[in-house]
DNA sequence: TCTGGGGTCCTAGGACCC
DNA sequence: TCTGGGGTCCTAGGACCC
């Protein structure tokens, strides 16, 4: 089992067309404009140097890293480029490829030398884009997917059974894929701080924390377990959703009523294109400073109406709006197909 | 200190049914 | 008036990932 990994993927594409930023400090995100309000999406190895981070405000980024290019996100050319990943990956000989995002994809093959199919792989890649990759081994797929990050850059680690314990034994559990700050809090609470703690903690407990499936998988998780093959059916998505962050907080309900409409009528766009019948959209609004979304919505179905998705949100809005200092600063339109997902 | 835009999956609790 | 056990489905919300 490989797990390939793009390095700093969407800064390397943009270095592909201007070669003279290579070795400078580079980050895209937003529109490029370290003024506005967004958040950046790569940062080059020389802007991580300086303390820049996927997530983080551009304006901070601007403030850690002064001399750093900003450029502005290219969807259609990261597109592009991951396609040709993607290509490429598939026509390794026997390769079962379960892409992940634009720039990772797992490739379960059967070989003595998977060292040496990591290799293979990475120069291929490198042949047909020009970009370099990190390649995990394991014998799951989550220790391929955590023996990536050990790789980077540009080469290849592996994770088995034999070494996990040693490797990740002492790290604390958010080191682990699927381990935020959220859940990483409630294991401490309950005595379980490292990988090597949650590897040996009781499953029952487990599941009286955090219920039946997400507990055991938390176990399984700790020891490295779970899936070993990856899974190829073509990806089909569950859900459809427009998010739009605001450089000013809407705050008067006719620019929020506004808002909302927009963005419902983007919603609904995309779910006309959909084949399959769409029975549910659910609304999450986005409000600040909870900076969370607060609220779900299920509509009278099947109803695709805009205006019906607007008025719906625009009372979320004027019930929240009862708290006082709400601020808004995105919506969210979810559709569910009636055989997605919950 | 400020906060993308696209997603996935899981859980608690209540309603309802037999 | 008090109270069973098992199951399914729905709603609202939480957490995480790339």
């Amino acid at each position: 089992m490989l797990h390939v990994d793009m390095d700093q993927f969407l800064v390397a594409v943009e270095l592909l067309r201007r070669p003279e930023l290579v070795g400078l400090p580079v980050v895209v995100g937003g529109r490029g404009d370290p003024t506005e309000r967004a958040v950046v999406s790569t940062a080059s190895y020389e802007a991580r140097a300086h303390g820049v981070r996927s997530g983080l405000a551009l304006k901070l980024a601007k403030r850690r890293s002064p001399d750093a290019v900003f450029l502005p996100v290219d969807f259609p050319v990261y597109e592009a480029a991951s396609a040709v990943v993607m290509q490429t990956l598939r026509a390794t000989p026997g390769a079962v490829v379960e892409v992940l995002g634009w720039d990772e994809a797992f490739v379960g093959i059967e070989t003595d030398d998977p060292l040496a199919a990591a290799r293979s792989i990475q120069a291929a890649v490198l042949e047909a884009t020009g970009l370099h990759c990190s390649v995990g081994i394991g014998d799951t797929l989550v220790r391929a997917k955590i023996a990536t990050d050990f790789g980077k850059p540009q080469g290849t680690f592996r994770l088995t059974r034999d070494n996990w314990m040693e490797v990740m034994g002492e790290r604390p559990t958010t080191a682990l894929w699927g381990v935020g700050t959220k859940i990483g809090a409630r294991l401490e609470a309950i005595g379980i701080r490292t990988v090597a703690d949650l590897a040996a903690a009781d499953e029952e407990a487990l599941v009286a924390a955090f219920g039946p499936a997400s507990g055991s998988h938390l176990g399984r998780l700790g020891r490295g377990g779970g899936r070993t093959t990856p899974d190829d059916t073509p990806w089909v998505a569950r859900a459809h959703g427009r998010e739009t962050t605001y450089q000013a907080d809407l705050i008067t309900p006719d620019e929020v009523r506004a808002a909302l409409a927009e963005l419902a009528a983007r919603v609904v766009d995309d779910v006309r294109k959909e084949e399959r019948a769409v029975q549910r959209v659910h609304l999450k609004v986005r409000f600040a400073p909870f900076f969370t979304f607060t609220k779900v919505r299920k509509l009278p179905e099947p109803t695709f109406d805009v205006e019906v998705i607007t008025q719906t949100a625009y009372d979320l809005y004027l019930a929240l709006d009862d708290q006082r200092r709400v601020r808004l600063l995105g919506v969210r339109g979810e559709m569910v197909p009636p055989d997605g997902g919950y």
